[in-house]
DNA sequence: ATCTTAACGCGACAGTTGTTGCATTAACGA
DNA sequence: TCGTTAATGCAACAACTGTCGCGTTAAGAT
């Protein structure tokens, strides 16, 4: 892949600091103009590097972002560990939750610009997947507690607590309340309990 | 709300024969050349109708789609009926999986035109809104048959078994077989058994 | 210190998107 | 039949998007 993250070819002062400004611009003029203020040459006039520079390094709008998110994406992150099935999904849940309702709205942004750029819908594809097999101790520990089966499946668990978030909130733009998320995280641990999400197979 | 659906000021003959041709060649092309080749341009110039005219009518391409999707929404689509939870679910899901897979890539064009054009957003939604809606049937009968409590919410069971899809396909552009599709189904159909998806209070 | 060349700056260009003012057509009412 | 006017056709326009060729700068190597 031709990682605008790492040329690898040339790290020198002058093409880091370009890459710094531009990825500090194209933050800055997300959180304060949204993601319809977000253009190639808004970014590039804003840092003072040359429009055509950002073109050839970034290619578009969801080059910026997944350049952004690749930045974010390599961080410590762990997920929650509460103790029970239950309040890890919760804790996950919320987490989403505030993502996609507070703050800069990086998620957001990145989905829109995903059916725009293959760069974006790529950078958001691996974003996830770290993510959800980060998040599969969740299930891992549950079943060691003896809370659900031991051949509960951990992705499809933990796509069932989180997507009907996503569906709410990104697809329907429906009011979807931190509550309601935290309704959703039940819904499946109760599910899981009561044998949903297992694999067929031995033990 | 500017329905172009319905000018009513002024029905002619002329008006409705350019919308006719206007939403055929918004489909066809959609159908033929898919979702990036879509553009207003495009559309005026296969129908023979002035640019300008179709920007005044329907503004964006999430206009025209959301024109196209008015039309078919009011069909008199009935969600399945098989007997129980469980196979009216799956029923359901391979049938959002067809619509997300297969054919004319409406539901996906209007999903990315979504991001664009707040008609097209208002549109979706009311389109799911009324899709669910029908769906709630579902959730009632199995209820009647004891299969469920009686207290399930039915929008909540039913976004949780459809949201996993629209995850999978649409966001995370996920290889997600029919297969896959039946088996989030089972999930919720077994998580709603065991009392998922109840809501608090009497009986 | 000097060379090589990747990365950048610059201007020009074509294509797309969406808007505006004005002329023309034709639907509807009288 | 005839007048009103909504809807359309038309051309020009600004703004944005993405690309290209060429000259300049400076990072990395000798």
């Amino acid at each position: 892949m031709n990682e605008p993250t790492a040329p690898a070819r040339r790290p020198g002062g002058r093409t880091a600091e370009v890459r710094r400004r531009v990825l500090a611009a194209t933050r800055d003029l997300l959180v304060e103009r949204g993601f319809d203020a977000l253009g190639i040459d808004a970014v590039a006039e804003r840092c003072g590097v040359h429009r055509t520079t950002v073109y050839r390094r970034w290619h578009d709008v969801g080059g910026l972002l997944a350049d952004v998110l690749a930045q974010a994406a390599g961080d410590d992150w762990t997920p929650p560990d509460t103790g029970s099935l239950a309040g890890d999904l919760v804790a996950l849940n919320r987490e989403v939750h505030s993502a996609l309702t507070t703050g800069p709205p990086i998620t957001g942004a990145l989905i829109a610009a995903s059916f725009r750029s293959a760069r974006a819908a790529e950078a958001l594809r691996a974003f996830w997947d770290d993510r959800y097999a980060r998040c599969a101790v969740i299930v891992e520990r549950a079943a060691r507690r003896a809370e659900i089966p031991g051949r509960t499946d951990p992705r499809r668990l933990l796509v069932a607590a989180t997507a009907p978030l996503y569906h709410e909130l990104v697809l329907l733009r429906a009011p979807f309340t931190a509550g309601q998320a935290e309704t959703a995280a039940h819904d499946t641990a109760a599910g899981a309990r009561a044998g949903a999400f297992t694999v067929p197979g031995p033990a």
